[in-house]
This record gives structure tokens, sequence and C-alpha cells, in this order.
DNA sequence: TCTCCTAATTGATACATATCAAGGTAAATG
DNA sequence: CATTTACCTTGATATGTATCAATTAGGAGA
């Protein structure tokens, strides 16, 4: 038998923030394999920045990045690393808003379905990342694991607090929200006057310089293939696209025909040339 | 003959913060016009409120209802009312951002166009809206007086600097830029997944509830007819829904016919029940 | 008021993509 | 290891929208 112990308040604050059963059953399951209280994963003794923050790829990404070693201290008191299985819903259409969170790992689909169920993805989300719709009180889109995600997740109203206290956080935000609409904005020049073909390339080109920037700009340098496993499947592909499957595979097979790309495994794709790719992109 | 005066230093300034010469013709015309210098236009004796500001529509909306009557006297000290006939181009694509404006009256149409001339109108923008993207140096997107608009522009350093001092501005931008990239995922279903009849009915519904919301909801607790004029030709909206002219013109016949619609002149469109036109929606 | 010019409509046909249907393939499960 | 299942591909056909072509209507200017 686990004692909660002074975990029991720490548990009962997570309720209070808005954290679901799930997410709360994560913490317990923490708090067990560990076996210490949730509050010494901060150790800060040892730096000024937070043990749990301590190892984390996006730290200096992202929202976290403008944040100085107090807030950030503060911060991550609130937050918790959550770790989803692909297809798993992040956010649900109409409901009230709980909490925001910042990709560190994996793809984030968010997605609009009309009520005879036509779906459109309206936006793929890549770490760093943050989602969630800022200032609202419910959600206007459904947000859900594309690949395996890790998120690290906070709670509304501490993540608004952070904002008003700190300009430059605003303005962090500010940023990547005029990103995406930038990206929203060119997705719809793909949507609205793209053929089949040219919309697939696109989707392409975009897995190809989004997924794992890093890793793609090495190759980049040495002019070699770029390889990848797309995180979507040929039915979110065709919701993003605005197509049927039966569609988007067909233009795979076309691509595939006209050598732009290779196709090992279902999911797995080879680009041999990434300009040939976007000069198909129209 | 016209004096410059003290006015010369003024117009050499506006040429400074990089004031075109359509515009710096535009305040010339005013000058000389009024026989007194740009100064004068601020009578900060009278009231707080700049002169220019004070019979301004959208003074309390937009971007300036967030500032102080100090900050909108600085800031107006800068701005420039500035009317624009219908297809005058506003913002062109690729080039330096040396301005922004917000929308007094009219509507500006924002597009995207491929190299082959293809193009997709990314946006509608309203008063009080704010035109421009933030933090760029060049524009990824051309704009447009899509109806005979009146813009309240301000060179882009005026505005840094002023979000830079009042965070509250930010906040009001980060609002805005929130709510445009919620209109762009809308659009983007619209864009991928409805029919051409129903891309057109949600053009007129955008329209019908957007244009002059003042009056339209007036008209709404009447429960009397929507009537309004079309801010876009048929290749425009064809442009912003995807679609060819000629199917955006067998659309219109077919609402007409299932009496959803009535055109009397080709731009005039009255709604007799905006309910019936939602469910046409999809 | 008349004429001209552009915008809009209408018609005929072509084509791209959707839809319906049938396999095929790889991973998951017993 | 066999079986199931979900995912993907391929084929045949239908359909919605684009394209090409002609006509009409409306507003601007003479």
């Amino acid at each position: 038998m686990y004692q909660l112990g002074d975990n029991q308040n720490t548990l009962a604050n997570l309720l209070i923030m808005g954290y679901d059963k799930a997410q709360i059953i994560f913490c317990l399951y923490y708090l067990i394999t560990q076996g210490k209280p949730v509050e010494e994963r901060l150790d800060i003794h040892n730096s000024n920045i937070p043990k749990l923050c301590r190892s984390c790829e996006v730290r200096h990404k992202g929202i976290c990045g403008t944040l100085t070693a107090t807030e950030l201290l503060e911060i991550s008191k609130h937050t918790r690393q959550i770790t989803h299985e692909a297809g798993v819903e992040l956010i649900s259409d109409g409901e009230p808003i709980t909490s925001y969170a910042t990709i560190m790992h994996g793809v984030v689909k968010l997605s609009k379905i009309l009520e005879d169920g036509r779906q459109q993805v309206v936006g793929l989300q890549f770490s760093p990342d943050f989602i969630g719709r800022l200032f609202s009180q419910t959600n206007n889109y459904r947000a859900e694991a594309a690949s395996d995600v890790q998120i690290c997740q906070m709670p509304k109203k501490a993540i608004e607090n952070l904002i008003k206290a700190n300009p430059e956080l605003e303005h962090s935000l500010l940023e990547q929200t005029l990103k995406e609409l930038d990206e929203a904005r060119e997705w719809m020049v793909t949507l609205g006057r793209k053929s089949a073909l040219e919309k697939v390339a696109c989707f392409l080109y975009l897995i190809a310089t989004h997924f794992d920037p890093a890793y793609f700009s090495e190759q980049e340098k040495k002019q070699v293939n770029i390889i990848f496993d797309l995180p979507l499947t040929r039915a979110d592909i065709a919701d993003f696209l605005g197509l049927t499957v039966e569609t988007v595979s067909r233009q795979f097979t076309k691509l595939r025909t006209e050598k732009l790309i290779e196709i090992t495994a279902r999911r797995h794709v080879l680009i041999p040339n990434l300009d040939k790719l976007k000069q198909a992109c129209g």
C-alpha cells in the first residue's frame, strides 16, 4: 500500500487546476514509481533551472525560452510532462479549455469536423509549438496526437497569470500565432488552388522540412536523401489536403513512378531530391 | 503659389518614415486645402484626444481602443488618414514593410498569387482590423482595397516602438491575430471540404454578418431582409472560394432559384432569411 | 439617351477527382 | 504460426467543376 502523505494536497491542487483524471492517474503513477514527493523533482540547489526542465529539449525554445529562471521555477511547479500514444485526443472541439501545452516530441493534428462527418485538418504542429487557444473559454478545434507525442502541460490559469506578468512571453506567443497564421494562409493557397498531385507534393515537402529540422538541415548540407516516417495515415493526409484516401494513394504512386519519392514501408518515405519535389508543389 | 514653410520639415520626415509618394501628395493636398500646418491638427487644449482621432469611428475599437490619451497623441503625430479607391494595392507581396494601418471604412482583400497566375484570396478584413504583418521585414501577401477604403496609416517604427512600451497594445494585437487565425482555419474547412454551392452560401453569410455589423444587428432584431452590396467582383469571390467565375455565377443563380437570395443589381444582394442561408453553408 | 466596354451569365464539353468495389499487405492478436 | 484486422492500393464508373465559347446585362462616358 502506497501512502500519499503530503502528496495528497498536491494532487488535490491538480484537480483544482483543471487536470483531468487520466493526468492525475499519471501523476500518481509517477509518485508511486519514484517514491518521493512531486516537489522534490525541483532541485534549486543544483542550478536555477528546475530539474524537470533541465533535460528538456525545448527548454530554450518555444515559450520557455522567454522565461526567467524564477518564472520557469514557478511554472514548472504546475507543469507535467505527459506522453500520449498516437490517436489520443488532446483537445476536444467545443469543450471548455482547462490547460495548454508545449509539444516536446511528435506531431499534433488540429482538425474540425462538420455535422455530417466531413473532416478537415486545419493545422499540424511540431515541437516546440504551443497548443491551445489562448484567452478563450472553449476550444474551437480538435487536437489529436498524430504520432506518439510528449507534451509539457500546464493549467490555463498558470499560463494566463504568467502572461500578465511577463510581456516578453506575450510577445513570444504573438510571434508564434503570427507564424501559424502565415502557415494557415499558405495552406489556403494549397487547398484552394492546387491539383491533387501538387497538394500531395506540398504535404510531403511540409513534412520533410518540419518533421525533424535538426536532422533535415544536416541531410540538406550533405545533399543526400531525406528519409522520414509520415506522421499521418492516408486518411489524415486526405483530410489535410481536402481529398479522398484513394486520390492521395494514386498521387503517391504517381510521385513514385516519377521518381520524386520512394516508399519502402507504408509510412516510410525517401526523397532523393528535395528541390525537384518542391518544383512539383506548383 | 503655396508656401510650405515649417511644413517642409514635416513632409521630409514623412519621407524618412517610409511614406510613399502618393501619401505625401495627399498630405500636401491636405495642407493646401486646410491652409495650416499639420501639427495644428492636434488640439490638446480642447481635450486630451487628438483632433484627428476625435471624429474617428474606430477610435475606441481596434488597436486605438487600448491606447492612453498620451499614446494616442504620440501616435497620431505619425498617422495619416488616407482614402483609396477600390482596386488600389495597399501592400505588395514580397516588398519590404514600411507601414501598418487600421481600416476605418471598407473591405480589404488579402491574396497570394502563384507564379503561373493562380490566385487565392487568403483573407478579408473589415473595420477596425489592423493590416500588415507585424515583426517581419517583408510582406508575404498582397493587400488590395476591395471596396473604396479609408485607412489610418502609421509607420512601422512608430507602431513597433509603441508595442514595446505598451503591453496592452501587444495583447490587443495578439487577440486580433488569434481571431484571424480562427477565421483562417474556419475558411480552410470551407475550401477543403465544401461543395461549390456551400462555398458560395458561406461567402454570402460571411459578408452578411461582417460587412456592416451595426446595420446588421438592427436588421436582425427586426427579422427583416438583409441587404448589402458585395464588396468583391465574381472573379474575386471565385479566388476566395477556390472556384472559377463561371461556377460562382452558376451557384448564384441556383441560390436565386432556391429563393435563398435575391440579386437586383449585379452586386446588390438581398437575403430574406439568414438562417436558411446558414443551413445551406453545410 | 446612346454607345461602348467590362462584368456576368449561360451553354456545351472535357477532365479531375469522388465514389463504389475488390484485392492486397503488413502489423496485431490469439 | 495462423488468423484477423486495419490500412493501403488499384480498378471501373459517376459526378462536380473547369474549360472553352457565346451571349447578355449594366454602368461609364460621350
